[in-house]
DNA sequence: ATTACTGCAAATACTTTGCAATTGT
DNA sequence: ACAATTGCAAAGTATTTGCAGTAAT
């Protein structure tokens, strides 16, 4: 194998829901595992490109699609243009800047927050209400940006 | 004046700032002042146009925007399709059905989450980072999407 | 009278679809 | 060999822009 381990759950899960492997597909999952940008789609297809130079932008979208409907990356929907992917699928937050729209990622204590939730928040909703994904985000100003 | 504080509050914000006051922008600011259903800009145009016909859906999108930079309105970026907005600029949660789009509010009590933003997670930030808005959505099927 | 707002049409940006050719298993 | 995936082109949606005419203060 090797030492990623966000790559190794990702291609084993692949693996496990009979779903083939091509170069292609291999080079937008080790780049989205191994990136801290949350970069957009295109960013992705521009990396694709370096490897893979004739990789369609179309191909980046339905890989992408296909790992956030496998719930191995997240889609953050920012206040201002395409979405964002994050290959981190563990418990975080994201502080996205207003103005250069820089996402940055927020270390959430998972107990903390599962308690929060639990004690705070689970009972105002619905009781069949069945939650399979969180997200926290703050909007604002950017240190770089707050200087404007 | 009226009834209505929120529409109060935008009306006299909208005066402060020199803005004008068109009958189309007030029954925007009407619509989305007493909405509790999140509309997209589509459906406040639907809803404009049963009092004036002629209205652009431009207008619509141009008055939610201005209201959104006021931050009297809250932009909503579900995982599924078009910006929703939100009247209620209250601290509050979302809990969205990835199956169906529905959007309800969660309730969520001030002084919890301004104790857990202010003992957990505000140290995690940079230092000069300026937090303007919350989001926290919860993302999973509503009761009437759990039973297919 | 001046400035902002509206409505129309066209443009842009992002994402999805349809399909024939190609590739992975 | 078979089914899934790719790349291309075209279509679809959501949103924005430019601008002349109109309305608000």
């Amino acid at each position: 194998m090797n030492s990623n381990p966000r790559l190794n759950a990702i291609l084993l899960k692949i693996k496990k829901m009979g779903y083939s492997l091509t170069p292609q597909r291999l080079e937008i999952i080790k780049i989205i595992s191994e990136s801290k940008s949350h970069p957009s789609a295109t960013d992705v297809y521009n990396k694709v490109k370096e490897l893979y130079p004739m990789v369609s932008l179309n191909t980046v979208y339905k890989n992408l699609s296909m790992l956030a409907s496998l719930h191995e990356v997240k889609e953050i929907k920012t206040m201002q243009d395409s979405v964002h992917y994050d290959g981190d699928i563990s418990l975080h937050g994201h502080a996205i800047c207003e103005k250069c729209g820089k996402i940055i990622d927020v270390e959430i204590d998972e107990f903390d927050f599962k308690r929060f939730f639990e004690t705070k928040i689970k009972n105002k909703l619905n009781e069949n209400y069945r939650i399979r994904n969180y997200g926290v985000e703050f909007y604002g100003l950017c240190g770089g940006c707050d200087k404007d």
